[in-house]
DNA sequence: AAGGCCCTCAACCGCAGACTT
DNA sequence: AAAGTCTGCGGTTGAGGGCCT
């Protein structure tokens, strides 16, 4: 026993809307709404549709303030965002987007910016491999034993957002506190941005630091971090470069140093092999008890993906 | 010029859940 | 409570246009 049809298919049109459908259309949801019952709609209207494919054509084209045409990176880097928490509620992401309709990210999104969402995170999945797995004498490295009394506090930025395709960073990351070294669902960009930024084991390692550190809001709340970047040093929302900038704020408060250094890389290519070959002499530990603590590598926190 | 291929995007389809009877 | 109906959603399709050979 199948559902009962909507409307009577036979004698539906089907295909592409007429100028003239569209007329009638908009005409008369702008005299009567559409009564609550798109079904009905059509045969009052006068238009040989079905009622669903009136919401659609109302919905994602007739309907006022739609916005149509080009994305702007801001509204690219919202998508990425949202897809990386909460991938494909199309009708929630078109919530955030004023003008836009599920419909035309969906499109947006398979057309073209999935590809740029796939190359961001092959290519920071490689960094983060890198960084990752860092040679074992790392562990034997002084500043690890005590780091507190040698900071370079090295960074590193990202200039280049084109490069990376600006997958967007999101503020509230669902964090296992089960294990804190472990995080489960840890967002796998978020996680790459910070490693990326070399920040991540300094900030999973700093939980003896002063309240504001990190980990001691993943280990206070439940299971959600907020992340607030204006807490910090940041200026602009959470691009990539914020994030960094971010980190580099709680990186120097976690450190307490006044002068930390801040390099600057322009694409993706050139800031490779700086973290693989400097993760040696660079104080990303960020151990802010100098060291007492005896951190090994199975302490250190591992995205999961 | 013609055919093939690829991309885009409007529109359709079927399902799930909400709502109504 | 159950059956029927409607709405909203995400996945998919296919027409049309542009580009390439």
């Amino acid at each position: 026993m199948g559902r009962t049809p909507c409307c009577d298919k036979a004698n539906v049109k089907k295909g592409p809307w007429s100028p003239e459908e569209d007329a009638k259309l908009k005409d008369f949801i702008e005299k009567y709404g559409t009564g609550g019952n798109w079904i009905a709609l059509p045969q009052k209207a006068g238009l040989r549709r079905c009622g669903k494919s009136c919401r659609l054509r109302w919905l994602n084209y007739l309907r006022p303030n739609i916005k149509h045409g080009d994305f702007s990176e801001e509204e690219d880097r919202i998508i990425c965002r949202l897809y990386d928490q909460i991938r494909t509620k199309w009708s929630v992401i078109a919530a955030h987007l004023p003008g836009r309709t599920d419909n035309d990210i969906k499109n947006y999104w398979n057309t073209k910016l999935k590809k740029k969402y796939m190359a961001a995170v092959t290519n920071l999945n490689h960094i983060n491999m890198n960084y990752l797995n860092p040679p074992s004498q790392f562990f034997e490295a002084p500043q690890f034993r005590n780091q507190y009394n040698s900071q370079p506090n090295f960074s590193l930025f990202m200039n280049n957002m084109d490069t990376l395709s600006l997958p967007g960073i999101p503020q509230t990351l669902p964090i296992n506190t089960s294990h804190h070294q472990s995080l489960g669902h840890y967002n796998p960009l978020m996680t790459e941005s910070r490693s990326f930024g070399l920040t991540s084991h300094h900030q999973a390692l700093s939980s003896g630091s002063s309240g504001g550190s990190f980990m001691s809001q993943i280990t206070q709340d439940h299971n959600m971090v907020t992340r607030q970047p204006q807490t910090y040093s940041s200026s602009s929302n959470n691009t990539f470069s914020s994030v960094m900038q971010l980190d580099y704020g709680l990186m120097g408060g976690v450190c307490n140093t006044n002068s930390p250094v801040m390099q600057c890389y322009d694409n993706l290519e050139e800031i490779k092999p700086v973290i693989s070959n400097n993760i040696m002499n660079t104080s990303y530990l960020g151990l802010d008890d100098g060291g007492k603590r005896n951190y090994g590598r199975e302490e250190m926190y591992y995205p999961s993906y």
